[in-house]
DNA sequence: CATATTTTGTTTGTGTACAAATAGACTGTG
DNA sequence: CACAGTCTATTTGTACACAAACAAAATATG
């Protein structure tokens, strides 16, 4: 018997996750056709901050440096956040959500919660506890 | 009370799913540095099968058409799968997986249930049952 | 049979995601 | 003070992921 007969696809964790994250982000392009999830988690991070270095920020959303950059990058050039070095650390790039940015996030904030409701919906109350416990546990 | 207040990030589905993902896919490398999760899911499928069309493999390991072309693509320049238009159909590309690409499919089979395991390893048996489930019925 | 529709594949453009290399600014230690 | 090591940000290159537009081939329907 070869041992690639223990292997099925459908089985695996990363397979079955990679799918539910494909609806995810389905649901979420549909409730909120404005920005994507990486850049609301970016926003609103910062606007729950009120201000954080672009490294900081990065850290706090699991983003790394490179990825970062990218989506502080399209936010910026759609005036939802600025940027300035800061003064007493040159190396440091602290950025602020523009009023523009804020009012974004609080408008699409709801929209974002029922995106977490529809992608759970499947289960009951019970079940997405659990669900969400399980999950933080593997982090 | 502002409405943005509902709204926790660490408290989202997407992210404690992308997050997961993040962990899931550092293990798989660590593992598995000579190929990424999805090539290996494309051969794993085309060697459980034994031949499909480039369109049907996406279908069955949840890509679009544009990201299974690439994933083909790096799998055929490695020699790991080859590509024939079908005479009878001559709109699909049938692939196979070379004898090389079995081989590599073989030897690391093990080593990716492997990486499922170690990804679950937070968690005891039963909770690994039910995560999967409860992921399954996200589907 | 003719043509409208569907299916399959390709191309282009945008957006994560990460590794590795680089540069500039800071910090700690001798 | 000097300078080794660390931290922050940028750049480049590769790899998913998906939308949209296109072309060619097959199928359905009148």
């Amino acid at each position: 018997m070869d041992t690639s007969d223990n292997y099925v696809l459908e089985r695996q964790v990363g397979f079955v996750m990679r799918r539910a994250v494909q609806r995810h982000i389905a649901i979420f392009s549909a409730l909120i056709p404005e920005m994507t999830p990486t850049q609301f988690a970016a926003l609103a991070k910062l606007c729950e901050l009120g201000q954080a270095s672009q490294n900081e920020l990065g850290r706090l959303t699991s983003m790394d440096v490179a990825t970062v950059k990218g989506v502080v990058d399209r936010l910026r050039a759609r005036d939802l956040v600025t940027a300035a070095p800061l003064e007493s650390d040159k190396r440091r790039l602290m950025l602020t959500p523009t009023r523009k940015g804020r009012a974004l996030y609080r408008k699409y904030a709801p929209q974002a919660a029922e995106v977490t409701r529809q992608t759970l919906a499947p289960l009951d109350d019970e079940e997405q506890r659990q669900l969400m416990l399980l999950l933080e546990r593997l982090i």
